[in-house]
DNA sequence: CAAACTTTGTGCGGCCACCGATCAAAGTAT
DNA sequence: ATACTTTGATCGGTGGCCGCACAAAGTTTG
């Protein structure tokens, strides 16, 4: 069937849970447009001049957006120009990675204020985990430049799928020692914000849209390669989780019939053949037949390989190709299933930049039979490493914009302020 | 960025190009509901009793609901019960499939009341094929055991993708003969209603989501084998087309990169190894290997593959249970990719029922890592071969219900009409 | 069996979101 | 200088929806 409860989605003028919804649409609106007129409001949005002069009356108390004086006349009476306030509040967005934790301190339009990351045994250390993200958030707070500014909430990326149906949980089978729950609420209450968490791929989906080269479009995917391999998709604006949360996960693509043994029982899943470890273990194979690598003889690092490759050695070149020719088959795959308009690459194994791409772009080209599939711009984050734990950022910056009384008060500026 | 234009979707009580939007809501509950008083819909809906008064009294000349009675008493007064007129029209549903054309005129609740279809050179022969589309149309107007009801619309189901930005249009790659045009606009003039044109595996997915067993699941996939083999999604209750209308293209999913040659050019497309055709290539191409085969010594068709298999001819029981190992293995990727709660199997192939499913779900089960992904229901389509058809006059039905204004005017009974 | 209570559907006054008209202020075109 | 435009504020009006009151018709209770 269809449409079962929310019926009334947006039909209804005032919900009790939702009171003033024109106001937080007028806000989402200067928020888009960062310096925009009353009357300018009122042509974007179809409404009467009357109706935008009230709501804005609503909204300039809340402290976000400010009248920042007279813009150039369009043939009459020059309009009051409004600016949404970026340096209003900040957010925290926090990163849980394998191996550590990135916490980025933003302000209101994505840019990183204050950045702490610190290696840690994230997946087998819960307890350790929770108090290392406080400190850092901590950190973060203090060492900002602009201290002292309300922050709005913290969001969280979590190296885990996360079920939309229980929010609070976490994957018992990803990370058995948090024992299905991440037990951030504590997080909350002690920096007196609210607490958002979803899954690390699918928030450096959500940076890369609203920050990245992924910008205006409807549906972008974004994949991460470090040490594993995932990823994450915005549909029509939104995270798309799929039935259970898991949607996405490129990893155990089949790539290979024929190909390694994987953890999740099968053979030749994308897992196996791209990401940092499926480097090393393929680069060690492979060392007997360049004997005159400068990975010969010697324990390495995948950083080292990825140095050896873009300084020329064979080796690495030969094992990061057939990464980037993997990698090119599931995207191939999940360009035909999904269509996205762009696909964005993030993750570590990135900064071989070119030396990736070719190889991947032409496997694409090879493995997609329309053309308006094959038409998908496949690029690299401008955002980088830093990707997810802006995303976490922007996702509490997502939610505020929808619900404006998520917002802290905000001391609004008196006029000799606003005039100095 | 975000919310680009449609920042006002939903928030305007009385959009210009919209009038009255909760009167629609209102249709589509009592659509669901099928019978309903006042004051039901008044708690279902969080409305006052008095708004559910005035509404209903603008929905009851619409001609689409009557009073059919009062119900049970819940402690009081008795309810008027309002029922939905399943019958008050009709909907002309079209499959155009690679080599026939069928036409489904259906009632107001997905029921076949007509069902019409012949073989046609669909692909070579465009003007014919509409010629073929208006006739069977006017057969089935005119078998219908209910004749003169007013029709409400055509929809039409072509084995092409659709782009969402050129909805008259069709894949010039696909359907070259067609010029890149349906030019289906005759056939709404001819009957005076409007056209609706989407993909057919697009189209077997809303079937399978509004009447068969993705009821009531928010994400579910279609999967037509046929003579090729294609996919169609249902995300959130909408058709899930992707960026530029090829979502879901399981055809290429790349299966055995040392299998055939696609037409696509390249190796192991799931295309190559599912589907009518390559089922009779590799029946022939085992052929030496079972002497004592059924199939031997003469041309055979796929039906009778299918028939052998089912009666046990161990030649085709293994071309089957092939097949259903490389679908098996491109469901697992899908499951992995797009998460759906349901994949729902149509075409002609299903009638080898677990012949084919149970190979398919043991590959699956093997394929996917996270529990909950393999936990997606795997089923057979109860509409069977009309799903597309009936998903065609559905897209009209979801149109309507949407904007009732679709809806043609239908002669209210009288008094005494209703007393009978 | 009467009295008390519930439920349904309708009518009416009222609130509030939003609009249109109007106006003053301040610009541009001629 | 004059006519026209544009902006933003104000104010009365419209219409969607609600709360309340009420009649009708049921059920429960003493």
């Amino acid at each position: 069937m269809f449409n079962e409860n929310p019926i009334w989605k947006g039909l209804r003028r005032s919900a009790p849970d939702h009171p003033r919804p024109l106001a937080d649409a007028v806000l989402r609106l200067i928020w888009n447009a960062r310096r925009i007129s009353r009357a300018e409001i009122a042509r974007l949005a179809g409404l009467s001049r009357s109706t935008v002069s009230e709501v804005v009356g609503e909204i300039l108390p809340l402290g976000l957006v400010s009248e920042i004086g007279e813009g150039p006349s369009r043939g009459g009476r020059r309009p009051i120009v409004l600016e949404f306030r970026d340096d209003s509040c900040v957010i925290l967005g926090v990163e849980m990675g394998g191996a550590h934790v990135a916490v980025a301190l933003t302000d209101l339009r994505g840019r990183v204020l204050a950045w702490e990351t610190r290696g840690h045994p994230v997946r087998s250390d819960p307890a350790g985990t929770r108090r290392l993200i406080a400190e850092l958030c901590a950190r973060c707070l203090e060492s900002s430049p602009a201290g002292g500014r309300p922050l709005v909430g913290i969001g969280v990326a979590v190296p885990s799928p996360v079920d939309p149906s229980r929010p609070d949980g976490l994957s018992r089978v990803v990370m058995p020692a948090w024992e299905g729950r991440h037990g951030l609420e504590d997080l909350g209450e002690r920096f007196g914000v609210p607490i958002f968490v979803d899954n690390d791929a699918n928030l450096g989906a959500l940076a890369e849209h609203w920050w990245g080269q992924g910008g205006g479009v409807d549906h972008l995917a974004y994949i991460k390669v470090a040490t594993g391999v995932g990823s994450g998709h915005i549909i029509g604006g939104e995270i798309y989780r799929g039935a259970t949360g898991v949607a996405g996960e490129i990893g155990h693509l089949a790539i290979d019939p024929q190909g390694k043994r994987c953890v999740c029982g099968l053979r030749g899943c994308l897992a196996t053949l791209v990401g940092g470890q499926a480097l090393q273990e393929r680069a060690a194979e492979l060392l007997p037949e360049f004997p005159e690598s400068t990975l010969a003889g010697r324990p390495f690092t995948v950083l080292e390989i990825e140095d050896a490759a873009l300084a020329g050695d064979p080796l690495a070149l030969k094992v990061v190709g057939e990464v980037a020719k993997h990698l090119g088959t599931a995207v191939a795959g999940l360009l035909n299933l999904m269509n996205p308009s762009v696909v964005v690459l993030g993750g570590d194994l990135v900064q071989l930049g070119n030396l990736l791409l070719d190889p991947l772009r032409d496997r694409v080209k090879n493995r997609t039979l329309i053309s308006s599939v094959a038409a998908a711009d496949i690029v690299i984050s401008e955002l980088g490493p830093r990707s997810v734990a802006i995303g976490a950022a922007t996702l509490v910056l997502k939610a505020s914009l929808g619900d404006s009384r998520l917002f802290p008060e905000i001391p609004v500026p008196t006029v000799e302020e606003a005039e100095r």
